[in-house]
RNA sequence: CGGGGCGUAGCGCAGUCCGGUAGCGCACCUGCUUCGGGAGCAGGGGGUCGGUGGUUCAAAUCCACUCGCCCCGACCA
C-alpha cells in the first residue's frame, strides 16, 4: 500500500474523549474513528489488523474441529422469547424493534437462540455429536456504558462458537480443547492472557473461564495468587477466612452505643475486634428484601450473594429497610423481618458476636448462632481484597484489573431445553444437547494486543496482528532514492509480502515518528546515504538500533524472523 | 438511570465569568527554500460557535429547552 493513499492519517493530538493507551494510539495512527458512542470505524489499517485477528481466530478453530458458518444479525423476536431472555433484555442491551410489516425483530447480541434453533432441526441423534460449529459475526448490544475506545463498544465483531453434546463428560473433553485452543489465539496475538474462574452465573452454567489481560486499563476485577496458580474474576474469587471465636457463648445483651453507625465506630467503642462484629448489607429482590450478614472484617460480594439468593439484587433504600423493621446503622436479622436471611460462612465460628440492635444508638453483644438467629441461607458471600489469603496455598491474593478478551462457558442445557433441542441416545431416549458456548472479541482483542504491546513512540505491533509487515521508508527527494524505493515496494508486493510504503512527500521526521506510532515490525529506510553504501538501513520496531544491511545480503523474511525472535523475548 | 464534565475549523485548544468585527497551534492549499527524528519564509482556503426558542440595538458569551460526547456509579446476557 502507498501511504500516500491511505484512507487515514495519523494525528499530532491525542483525541481529547481517548482516555486509555489503545484507544489514544489506535485513534492516532489512524485506525479507527469514533462514529457515535460505542461506534467505531475500522479505517483501513485498523481493518486489516482485525482481519489478521480474525485469520487467526479461524486457524485455531478449524484446528479443534470447528465449522464455520454465518447466522443472522437480525432475528426474530420471537426466537428470544422462546429462550426467556426477551424480556430481561429488550429495551435494555438487547435494541429490538418493528420491521416494515410490523414483526418484532431484534439485532443479536449473540446466537445461543439461533444456533440452538438449528441445532434443534438439524440434530436427531447421538451419532450426530459432538458438534462445534463457529462464526465471526456482528453483534449489538446497546451498552448502558459504552467506555475506552473498542474496549467496550455497542457494535463490535465477535467469534462466537457453540458445541452440542450428549453429556457433560464430552462437554468436558470440548471445554479442554477450546482452552488450549484460546490460548493459542492470545498468544499469537501477542497478548499475554491469563485465564481466571469465573462467573458462570443463575442460569445454571456449570463452569466458566475468562482470558484476561492483566492492565489498569481493564474494566474487570481479578485475584491473582502470587504464590500458586489460582486465577479468579473477583466476583467469585474464594479465599481463606480464617475462624475468629470470641470465647465460649455468653448470655446476650443490649449495649449502648452511641454515634457508632459504622464497623469501626462500633469496634472502636466497645474495644472488640472488627471481626468480633457482624456486618449488616441490605439489598431488595424480586422477593422483597434481602439481609446479608458477614463477619465485621469482611465485605459482601454482590455478585457471590445474588447467586446464593438466586435472584437479581439492587441495593436497599433506607425506607425498604426500615419497613423490614431494620434501622440502617444500628441493622440485625434480631427482631426483623427481612424476607430472606443469608449469612457467610465466616459467621460459623464467630462467638459472641455484636450485632445491631435495630434501635437507634444500640448494640447486642454476645450474639450468637443460631441462639439468636437464624439464617436461611449460609454460603461464602464474602468479597476477595488485596492481599486475602489465598484458600489453596494461603499466599497473599493479589487485585488486580483485567480486560477479558475471551470467555469459555459450560451453557448445559439452559438454551436446548428452553428450545426444544433434543437428541435420541443409543437407547433410543430423547434427552436435551449439552452445550457449550465460546467468545472473543475480535475489535477488544486487537486494542488488547495495542494495551500490551506499545511505548512512548507508538504501538509495537506482534508480526502477526501489524496491519502491513514492513514500513519502506524513502528519506530525501533524490530520483536515486525514489526509484529504489519503488522498486522495492513492487519486488516485496511481488513476493507475497505485506509493505506499506510511505511515498509521502513529507519531512524525514515525520515519516518517522508516524512509522514508530503505526508501529509496523520492521522499517526499511532508503535513502542518498544507505544507497551510497549499497545498503538499506533496517530497524525493528521493539530493536533499539538501526542496522545498515547490503542490498545484495538483504532478507525481508528474516527480518521478520528476526521480529518475532524479539516479540518472544 | 443517578452524579460530574465537555460541545467554538480535520485535530488540540483560547475566547463565555463581565454581550460589541470568531481567534491560536497543528493539519490543509500555492510558491520558494529545506530534506535522517513532527523544517523555514511568504501567501491562502476552511467555522450555521451542537440545535431550537427567548432576552437585547447587538448573543459563541445571558436565560430556557433540547441533542450529542466523555468520565464515575448502577449494569455487563
Amino acid at each position: 500500500m502507498r501511504q500516500s493513499q491511505l484512507f487515514g492519517r495519523t494525528l499530532r493530538d491525542n483525541p481529547a474523549d481517548a482516555q486509555i493507551p489503545s484507544h489514544q494510539l489506535l485513534a492516532r495512527a489512524g485506525f479507527i474513528r469514533q462514529l457515535g458512542a460505542g461506534l467505531f470505524t475500522l479505517m483501513p489499517l485498523g481493518s486489516r489488523s482485525s482481519l489478521k485477528i480474525e485469520q487467526i481466530i479461524r486457524e485455531e478453530m478449524n484446528a479443534v474441529g470447528g465449522q464455520e458458518m454465518d447466522m443472522p444479525l437480525v432475528q426474530p423476536a420471537e426466537l428470544w422469547q422462546e429462550s426467556g431472555r426477551y424480556e430481561a433484555l429488550a429495551g435494555r442491551e438487547l435494541l429490538a424493534f418493528k420491521d416494515h410489516n410490523g414483526r418484532e425483530n431484534v439485532l443479536a447480541m449473540t446466537h445461543e437462540e439461533a444456533v440452538t434453533t438449528h441445532a434443534r432441526t438439524e440434530i436427531s441423534s447421538y451419532r450426530q455429536l459432538p458438534l462445534t460449529a463457529y462464526q465471526i459475526k456482528l453483534k449489538f448490544r446497546d451498552e448502558l456504558r459504552p467506555r475506552a475506545g473498542l474496549i467496550r463498544v455497542r457494535e463490535f465483531k465477535m467469534k462466537d462458537a457453540y458445541s452440542f453434546h450428549a453429556d457433560e463428560a464430552g462437554l468436558d473433553e470440548t471445554y479442554e480443547r477450546m482452552y488450549d485452543a484460546y490460548a493459542r489465539i492470545f498468544e499469537r496475538c501477542g497478548v499475554p492472557a491469563v485465564s481466571v474462574e469465573s462467573d458462570p452465573g443463575m442460569i445454571g452454567g456449570t463452569a466458566a473461564h475468562e482470558f484476561m489481560l492483566v492492565t489498569p486499563s481493564g474494566e474487570d476485577r481479578l485475584a491473582l495468587c502470587k504464590g500458586c496458580d489460582y486465577t479468579a474474576n473477583a466476583e467469585i474469587a474464594v479465599f481463606e477466612k480464617g475462624k475468629r471465636s470470641f470465647g465460649d457463648p455468653l448470655p446476650m445483651e443490649e449495649v449502648s452505643t452511641p454515634n457508632c453507625e459504622t464497623i469501626a465506630e462500633v469496634a472502636d467503642f466497645l474495644s472488640v475486634p472488627t471481626a468480633q462484629t457482624i456486618k449488616a448489607v441490605l439489598y431488595m429482590s424480586e422477593d422483597g428484601l434481602v439481609f446479608a450478614g458477614i463477619r465485621g472484617d469482611l465485605e459482601v460480594n454482590e455478585t457471590k450473594l445474588a447467586n446464593a439468593v438466586g435472584k437479581a439484587l439492587r441495593p436497599a433504600e433506607d425506607s425498604e429497610i426500615r419497613a423490614a423493621g431494620i434501622v440502617p446503622g444500628y441493622a440485625s436479622p434480631i427482631g426483623a423481618e427481612p424476607s430472606l436471611i443469608v449469612g457467610d460462612d465466616s459467621l460459623l465460628d464467630q462467638t459472641n458476636g455484636v450485632a445491631g440492635a435495630n434501635r437507634k444508638g444500640f448494640h447486642f453483644k454476645n450474639v450468637n448462632m443460631p441462639r439468636d438467629f437464624a439464617w436461611d441461607i449460609c454460603a461464602d458471600i464474602a468479597l476477595a481484597q488485596d492481599g486475602s489469603p489465598c484458600a489453596s496455598c494461603g499466599g497473599a491474593l493479589e487485585a488486580a484489573n483485567g480486560i477479558e478478551v475471551g470467555n469459555i462457558f459450560k451453557l448445559g442445557v439452559k438454551y436446548s431445553e428452553a428450545m426444544g433441542a433434543t437428541f435420541l441416545d443409543e437407547n433410543g431416549r430423547q434427552k436435551p444437547i449439552v452445550m457449550g458456548c465460546y467468545g472473543i472479541g475480535v475489535g477488544r482483542l486487537l486494542a488488547s494486543a495495542v494495551e500490551a504491546n506499545y511505548d512512548a513512540d507508538g504501538i509495537l505491533f506482534p508480526v502477526s496482528v501489524a496491519p502491513f509487515q514492513v514500513h519502506i521508508v524513502p528519506v530525501g527527494r533524490g530520483k536515486a532514492v525514489q526509484e529504489a524505493a519503488d522498486a522495492l515496494y513492487e519486488k516485496w508486493t511481488d513476493e507475497g509480502f505485506e509493505p506499506l510504503y510511505d511515498d509521502r512527500n513529507e519531512s524525514p521526521g515525520v515519516k518517522f515518528k508516524d512509522s514508530d506510532l503505526i508501529g509496523l515490525p520492521a522499517r526499511v529506510t532508503v535513502s542518498e546515504r544507505t544507497l551510497a553504501q549499497d545498503a538499506y538501513e533496517t530497524k525493528l520496531r521493539r530493536a533499539t538500533d538501526r542496522e545498515i544491511v547490503p542490498i545484495e545480503e538483504f532478507n525481508l523474511q528474516a527480518l521478520l524472523d528476526e521480529a518475532r525472535r524479539l516479540e518472544a523475548e
